[in-house]
DNA sequence: TTGACAACATACCCGGTAGTATGTTCCTCT
DNA sequence: AGAGGAACATACTACCGGGTATGTTGTCAA
């Protein structure tokens, strides 16, 4: 037994450490973050991150890690049922849409992670890693453009570049990212509807015909 | 002459100063920019800037400001004439979404200053201009907000939530801000296709009729 | 019991950065 | 011509934050 609480307790440092991480990240960015901030939120002090993670960089990494895990983990089942191809992005894109919003700081450090990517102010090392959950999200994409220009072929979508829908569906499913905040009385219906909203608006814009988004 | 070129050198050298700071502020994020950074891709150091700003937070706000009035200078035109809401939204989504692209790096500093609102890490001071400049934004806004709600009533766009619509669109035409890269061979008419793609998407997506959607 | 180690806290170092104080050059105005 | 100021560059300070080195406490295993 106390292999396994001790088990146990571990894992739950490490996950409040991570959701301390994305929350401090989310709140005021990587670079303005410190580790001194996600030590403070957590009622202690510096030791305890590094006596967990190397450094600020692979903690934040981590966080990413954690955040693409969730959305593979709502995603591929999803993808990986046998339905018609405009029920079947329905309830992916609504699904991802849920996701963004559902674990809203750490899809927050995924965005940032790609964006220090694409800046590049990275060492070597640092550089490789963020290179390999790229790679990650890469992949997460590369489902949600399969069943795109399936949809394509099949004549219930109508766009002309695949890279630039697949970035505009995205953009607009993400979009809660950026404005989205927890309010009173709001329940996960009212979050509902607004993923609802979200999703309706990327598949309008995908081209899907009116009488083919239905229940979203 | 000697007047009016003193005068020119002076516009131009706060010029000079505002393009590379934006492009730094783009480039690696408002936190992790050094002035010695702007300075040092201008050729010069920290005494040319501290000469013009009081501070690093005051340069990057004019970077803001003036990101803002270029909207408003490519909108107001439109927003002005008399014309069909259809043909009135479609130009005035296309507009923008060009000059979100002509004027890249300020926007990302018009966005990044959003963010830097939102997360409140600000002293009174800067706060202050902050809420100026937002409420700029806001009217930029206001003015895409009453021809969407207009759409709607006319019965030529369908949409729940006008704030969210209003989000959803501008994200849209805000997207290329973040995926957008110049590359060979690239010219003003690709860069008017990708600005149609993307508000073609919007304007789907806000729920106009495909016959209505023209010469975008 | 004790030794070893995990899980931290504390104290410290050091590089980078915002901001300032001062020096220098040229230009303009009288 | 020379005084004053604009437009910088240089040199410096103070502080913050990432990372490390070391101290402390509890726990488990032999």
């Amino acid at each position: 037994m106390s292999a396994s609480v001790s088990a146990n307790s571990v894992r739950s440092v490490q996950e409040d450490i991570l959701n301390a991480a994305a929350q401090c990240f989310m709140d005021r960015g990587y670079a303005a973050t410190s580790i001194d901030d996600v030590a403070r939120s957590l009622g202690a002090t510096k030791g305890r991150i590094y006596h967990h993670y190397r450094s600020k960089a692979d903690l934040f990494f981590d966080v990413y890690r954690h955040g693409m895990q969730m959305n593979f983990d709502v995603l591929s089942p999803i993808a990986a049922q046998s339905l018609p191809t405009p029920e079947k992005l329905q309830r992916m894109t609504k699904a991802h849409c849920l996701a963004m919003i559902n674990t809203l700081p750490f899809q927050r450090c995924v965005w940032e992670g790609v964006e220090l990517l694409k800046r590049g102010a990275t060492t070597p090392e640092q550089r490789d890693v963020l290179l390999e959950l790229q790679a990650m999200r890469d992949n997460y994409s590369e489902i949600f453009r399969e069943v795109l220009e399936q949809a394509k072929a099949e004549g219930v979508a109508h766009f002309e570049s695949s890279s630039i829908a697949l970035q505009l569906m995205f953009m607009s499913l993400n979009s809660p990212l950026f404005w989205f905040q927890r309010r009173e009385g709001q329940n996960d219906t009212t979050i509902d509807q607004i993923a609802s909203q979200c999703a309706i608006f990327a598949l309008r814009g995908l081209g899907l015909k009116e009488d083919l988004i239905t229940d979203v």
